[in-house]
DNA sequence: CTGTTAGCGCTTTCAA
DNA sequence: TTGAAAGCGCTAACAG
């Protein structure tokens, strides 16, 4: 007990004796057992995080303002990734339960309900990144897609712009871009315009796939057309195959997305997108972790960044 | 015992008992208590692995490739960022194994010194990532940052260039870059040639800076050079100066890097780089971690990519 | 300031 | 095929 007062820093010891037991600690290579401690203290010190993917940057970013904030504390970070698949997601969520951790942080308002319930039922202190448009478990920190994508059908429907298409990839999976989908129609619909043509691809999100569904969606001529993209990288591909065609932005084609990435500052052109505050989601869910916040959601606003493609 | 077994499918359990754990379980909701049963079997399931940042994607990327292939296996993954500081790695080293972990991933070849007896007092299954220009602890996989730096100085010279310049960033903490600067040098040297101009930061590499290094470095009309960048950011920021500046290129100005990032697509000219294996090294990472490689050293060769810029 | 007791929930081993 | 016993290394609670 002694010793263990000692290397906890907890209690009464007598210098003498601290110093003693920190010399033999330091000698024979002690290193704590975390396992029977945590488990004695019946809690760990753990945070379990489940994105969709380490290969896209708007997680990686939000991952690490989290970690910005998480790493002044004595708390750990064991990232899992669910490959945008929900019935993964409660797999990796229910693993993590079992380490009993100090908190669980999940992408995305959408979940299977079994992983809704499980968190629930726990009384586990869950907090979900980047969405803010529905109910969360617990807590939750982000954005409002549906108020994106409104404000930039409102800012096309001002700048003019009378027809409109829609590329998008893998919307069966990213229930983000799904509701900005949704939304920039509804605000259409409400000016009495629509979407006239739509490219989509089950394939991942790239400038590739961007510059491809791009070019089938102008193929028959369309233009003048707006064309708002599902994010940053379809879009980059988007631009890319117009300037290679000849195509004038934005009096033929106009170019608009979300994300608001820093790879768009290597454009040849400034993409007009909607900048999502992903650095501050992290700090914001690390804070909540901390418990320094108590709100139920925190919204954050984001930006309507106007480029020279719209 | 009977329960126990049945959870864990092992041992000779009645089918008639089987169902009725199961089902009472599943009634209760059970979440197994992992920090029981690993202090039982004095064994876990984690994996720690400390890359130094999260908003790199060259890190992220080589992640991701070790996920894909540990996320087949029972293994969990559990990240930690060392802020490209020993120290700190150290410390998040020393806590990791506090979890009794089934192995450690590292990244690059330079530690503390604590840190690589730690892991080899404590016999842990240690892997180091994307360099093998060292003596690794255990086991490491990664490219030769000096072979990739000596092909890079090759082509130049091979392509008549006589001058050159160096532009880099935060060369204090990134050892790989480092270890570049230094290779590219000596193969110079080993040619009669040498770097004639320098212009180094110590803030975190990105485009911005890229662009403001190399106005700095071309401000008294050094032209023609060529410039060899500490990575992709930083040359994307001098061929955004180049062009803004309307200055030749590779006739005035030649620019090669170094990793061949995916972003290198959104810009206007193909850079000529050197193209990291990112995602296999993970890979490979993953497969050291399921026990399918001996070898002490896994060095896997990279790509010179030849663009429009030497 | 130091020590004793009991127990965390599971697994390994051994016995029936 | 099932169960009983013991123990993993630590900490909370209490006693001295």
């Amino acid at each position: 007990m002694t010793v263990s007062r000692v290397l906890r820093d907890k209690g009464y010891v007598s210098k003498n004796v601290t110093e003693k037991v920190l010399k033999a600690a330091e000698e024979i290579g002690y290193v704590r057992n975390n396992l029977a401690g945590s488990f004695a203290e019946q809690s760990t010190n753990l945070i379990g995080v489940v994105i969709p993917s380490l290969s896209n940057s708007v997680f990686t970013e939000v991952l690490s303002g989290f970690e910005d904030v998480i790493h002044e504390s004595s708390l750990q970070i064991a990232i899992s990734v669910s490959h945008y698949d929900q019935q993964r997601e409660f797999n990796l969520v229910k693993d993590m339960l079992a380490w009993r951790p100090a908190g669980i942080v999940l992408t995305g308002m959408e979940h299977d309900e079994r992983t809704r319930n499980l968190l629930k039922q726990n009384n586990v202190n869950t907090i979900e990144l980047i969405d803010v448009d529905g109910q969360p478990i617990s807590k939750c920190v982000g954005l409002s897609h549906r108020s994106a994508a409104e404000a930039m059908a409102s800012h096309l429907i001002e700048n003019g712009h009378t027809r409109f298409g829609y590329v998008g990839s893998a919307l069966q999976v990213d229930e983000r871009a799904k509701k900005r989908k949704i939304a920039f129609e509804q605000k259409l619909a409400d000016n009495g315009l629509k979407i006239e043509r739509t490219a989509l691809s089950p394939e991942p999100s790239s400038m590739l796939l961007g510059r491809q569904l791009t070019a089938e969606i102008l193929q028959d001529n369309c233009q003048p057309i707006a064309l708002y993209y599902s994010n940053d990288d379809m879009a980059a591909g988007g631009l890319l195959h117009c300037t290679s065609q000849g195509i004038s932005i934005p009096k033929d084609v106009a170019i608009a997305s979300f994300n608001g990435l820093e790879f768009l500052d290597a454009m040849p052109m400034r993409i007009t997108t909607f900048k999502s505050p992903r650095y501050e989601i992290g700090q914001i869910a690390g804070r909540y972790m901390l418990g320094e916040i108590d709100d139920r959601i925190t919204q954050l606003s984001g930006e309507l960044l106007i480029g020279d493609t719209t």
